[in-house]
DNA sequence: ATGACCTAACTTTTAGGA
């Protein structure tokens, strides 16, 4: 089972190339984040003709993310418990069921940018990683395979950007964030791409600006979270880097991981 | 040289992103 998440930076602007990664990749799952536009406008159609069922937790102008499925999708969930208000559309969990065996719960997540440091958005990305943690806890209780797929909207490592100084000051690489970060995983969930490969540079993210693709000066900021039971069968993992280079990109490119089943 | 982008919106400028 082939279990991918992709910031698109807007679905409309990007269903094309969404489509030929479902097509080239044939991803079972493929968690979408940044669809910048409302459940109504969501270009279903175009998806589900490649034979992919969809749920979508879509929001006017921004956020917004989706889990597309080849298998059928149940007990869909929508935003993370203990909202008080929060009505950003960050967070989509459900059910896939392969029919013959092999049933995995799989969340798409778009965590909260949090720049600048010293606003509220610093506070609300660390209150939202809270929740999160103690939603996956709660998760991991259920022992089964689990799937925490995103964009994290957070640098784990110096590993992980082409020059920490130049992030010290950014919400991405806080001590705070990472530190959060690092709660999550310490509840026993495995970072896929780092239990395949330890190598500095491995990025997901390269900004429009200043021409970061080309001088590779890129982060890695999406990630997949897995359970134990999960982790059990992670077979290997993919930066699919070859979509940044496509025409007219989003700055994100899918990271996936297959499981044995 | 320290510049350079992209997207959505009651659009002609601003907010948000990272």
């Amino acid at each position: 089972m082939l279990i991918a998440t992709w910031n698109v930076n807007s679905i409309k602007q990007r269903l094309d190339h969404c489509l030929r990664f479902l097509k080239e990749a044939k991803p079972d799952v493929l968690c979408l984040q940044e669809l910048k536009c409302p459940d109504e406008a969501f270009p279903a159609g175009p998806i589900e003709d490649l034979g992919y069922n969809v749920a979508v937790h879509g929001q006017k102008a921004f956020n917004g993310v989706a889990i597309l499925s080849r298998h059928p999708l149940s007990d869909v969930r929508m935003g993370l418990p203990e909202a008080n208000g929060d009505d950003h559309s960050r967070y989509i969990e459900a059910v896939i069921s392969r029919p013959g065996g092999g049933v995995a719960r799989v969340a798409s997540i778009y965590l909260p940018n949090g720049n600048p440091l010293g606003t509220s958005k610093f506070g609300y990305k660390l209150a939202w990683m809270e929740r999160l943690r103690v939603h996956a806890e709660n998760l991991l209780a259920l022992e089964e395979p689990l799937v925490l797929a995103g964009d994290y909207n957070v640098i784990p490592e110096p590993r992980d950007v082409y020059d920490p100084a130049d992030w010290l000051g950014d919400a991405l690489f806080q001590p705070e964030s990472r530190g959060a970060f690092r709660r999550l995983i310490a509840l026993g969930l495995t970072e896929a791409v780092r239990a395949c490969d330890d190598r500095a540079g491995l990025y997901t993210f390269w900004d429009y600006q200043a021409g970061a693709w080309q001088r590779n000066r890129g982060i890695r900021i999406d990630h997949l979270l897995l359970s134990p039971q999960a982790a059990d069968r992670l077979v290997e993992t993919r930066i699919h880097k070859e979509t940044r280079g496509w025409e007219k990109p989003s700055d994100h490119v899918p990271v996936s991981a297959r499981l044995a089943f």
